[in-house]
DNA sequence: TATGAATGAGGATTCATTCAT
DNA sequence: CATGAATGAATCCTCATTCAT
């Protein structure tokens, strides 16, 4: 079991996931998202129009601004919401209690493709712009980040010292490559492929494990 | 041995890297190329400022009009260039000659590597960019990209029908995931940092190689 | 004594001080100005929006809209009441019937300090923005504003007509310098000052008296 | 003689009158220093859009961003520029060496009076509108004003000394009146209207004398 | 009366691009 | 070749105003 983090805990000021305005329609904070989700995934960040977005949702640009304050906000809180379900994606479930580390990550990168799967498009996005935000909101996120890398990373030293893991392994190197990999999934699954999502972390699960495992010993 | 197809066929009209305007000074050329791989890194092809691109040339923005027609210029250059490098790493040298696929893999993964580390930065701009590219240079750097992916593609179909790699996978699935494991290199490495790129080079190699391996018959 | 007009003569299709819509919460619009007024002096007419007034009364911008048609009523409300309360000042007591024009219009100074007191801040704006105000409402607020300057005016002539005056003096540029002089007040006083209004008010009356008197004869 | 220091000592950052851009038609930038002065005093800071500014100097508005950063420039330019004038109208001329306060406060006023004469119309909104500057800006622009207020200061408070200022008078009060009244000629002054500048001026000049003057002792 | 939501007409600012010198 | 100046279309953001509930 991994220790687990209030939600959100100094997300406050910052207002993740929350309509940074007063009292809101939720439902229309969530179109929101999703359109410019759908529109930053698109066109990028910089390139995306807030007058697409709004569009998308059925408002003027103008009305837009009634939920925001600066475009930016819609890319924190896309950023924020992708990186939250990626850190709840670390909580593992009792079956794996005193499992090995292969067992623990190969149950990772199923748990993180099911994410990837859920979480709609932007989450390419979310990924990649992040450095557009500004100051105190790229820590914010980046410190997420860092909470999914840093489980990643001890999963890996652990089978190293399990002897599991290959232990000429550089587990930083390991885990970037990891990550890569696995995000690098959004940029050319289609839906609509020829493999289902199950099948493609199958194939990554069996492919981490296996380009981790120590050498067979003869 | 690859077959090897005329360098630069049809980029006439598409003036690929060479500068599309009149008398030319081929150095100021590459140091704009330079420049501009530089800012596209940093900020992205839309937000990078043709203003921010001079500056590091050290002329004023208008200036830079006389090396190029559109900003897009600087981003099909870049872009066409990196692919072509790309490309060439294709070519095998004659001790691969008859050799099995997994070591051809390897081999070429390391020369990938070697392409990386050579290929600037912007190298990542224009992998992740050229969607902004319009219609016919659009085509004409996916055409190389798509000579890239069938090589490798090429390469682990090979290995299935050798019965070296695991006939379960998906080579489409797998030619993609290890573009995005190569290419994501770039994302994270730092020149400065604890591993060399030989030896990131050698784990990429290792990590393919194993990841991909059919299980071992017992 | 001077002519008294009746109190808001042509004052009704032009909605003075009276809150311009159906059924009233006269206090509730006596915030509204107030809140106004405060915002106004603080930002400027422009500058002022709608949504801190309303914040400040503690509703929303759409409810104020209940109190006003636009944005531009609680500036003639404003400024119409503040001259008001100007045009009053005229008013003299009993006790200076017959009084010669250094003694009436030290009275004036003195009284007219006290309207600057009592009334609140946003008399400065009222002055200052009058001429953000449309047409009639201009009109209606010059009105007044000239009907205060006549009466001034015509107290300096009274005195250089009875020889306390220095008679090279421009009665209308004397005029204007006395208000400028008076009304500049609202700028600097700081109700925390070390000085008290009565003080200020005294120096004022001296200052004005001296400053216009005729050059002793020897 | 007063002290002199430097003309625009840490003017450097702020860059007060000079173009804040890289080398400049010096000749265009009066003229927008001009124009941005006009409208500002016409329509005020707020109100005046960067359009009619551009306008008035017969440039699209776009264009006059190649000369600002931002509106604020314009204001600060104007202010500062405004500002430095007054502060030179400190310097007081060999004639004066050893005068009286009562002579030396009165060369200032005249000295003033052709200050407000000579510069432009705009300094108007450049003493009002200072509020809109921002930090340091405002600083910058204060600390001039208070230079020049200190003048004042120290002229009446020599003139209480010498005995012929009135000793109950506040120096502080009475230099903030002094300000108001000359300042406000620009309120009301008109080119066309009955009085020239000169006249307007020695009025001052007596007013204020007679005004501050002490009793006469009989 | 008050609210929440939306509108839409501005207005500031950015920037790729042009061009005479 | 390079510059300085200008263009103008795009785009973000603001805010007075409206209105159904």
């Amino acid at each position: 079991m991994v220790a687990q983090q209030d939600p959100e805990p100094a997300a406050v000021g910052l207002a993740g996931r929350k309509p940074p305005k007063g009292t809101l329609n939720v439902a229309r904070w969530n179109e929101i998202l999703e359109a410019a989700g759908e529109v930053f995934n698109e066109k990028g960040y910089q390139a995306a129009r807030i007058e697409d977005i709004a569009a998308r949702v059925g408002i003027l640009k103008g009305s837009l601004y009634y939920y925001i304050e600066t475009k930016e906000d819609l890319l924190f809180a896309l950023s924020d919401q992708a990186h939250s379900s990626g850190v709840e994606s670390i909580a593992e479930g009792p079956e794996l209690d005193g499992a090995d580390a292969p067992t623990r990550l190969g149950a990772f990168v199923r748990r993180w493709t099911v994410v990837l799967e859920a979480n709609p498009p932007y989450a390419t996005v979310a990924e990649r712009e992040v450095g557009r935000l500004s100051g105190e909101r790229y820590e914010h996120v980046m410190a997420k980040r860092n909470q999914l890398h840093g489980f990643v990373r001890s999963l890996i030293e652990q089978g190293i010292a399990e002897g599991a893991f290959d232990p000429s392994i550089d587990p930083g190197v390991a885990t970037n490559a990891l990550f890569e990999l696995m995000n690098g999934m959004r940029h050319w699954f289609r839906p609509d492929g020829r493999r289902s999502p199950q099948e493609i972390g199958e194939f990554y699960r069996s492919f981490v494990l296996r380009g981790l495992a120590a050498p067979t010993a003869v």
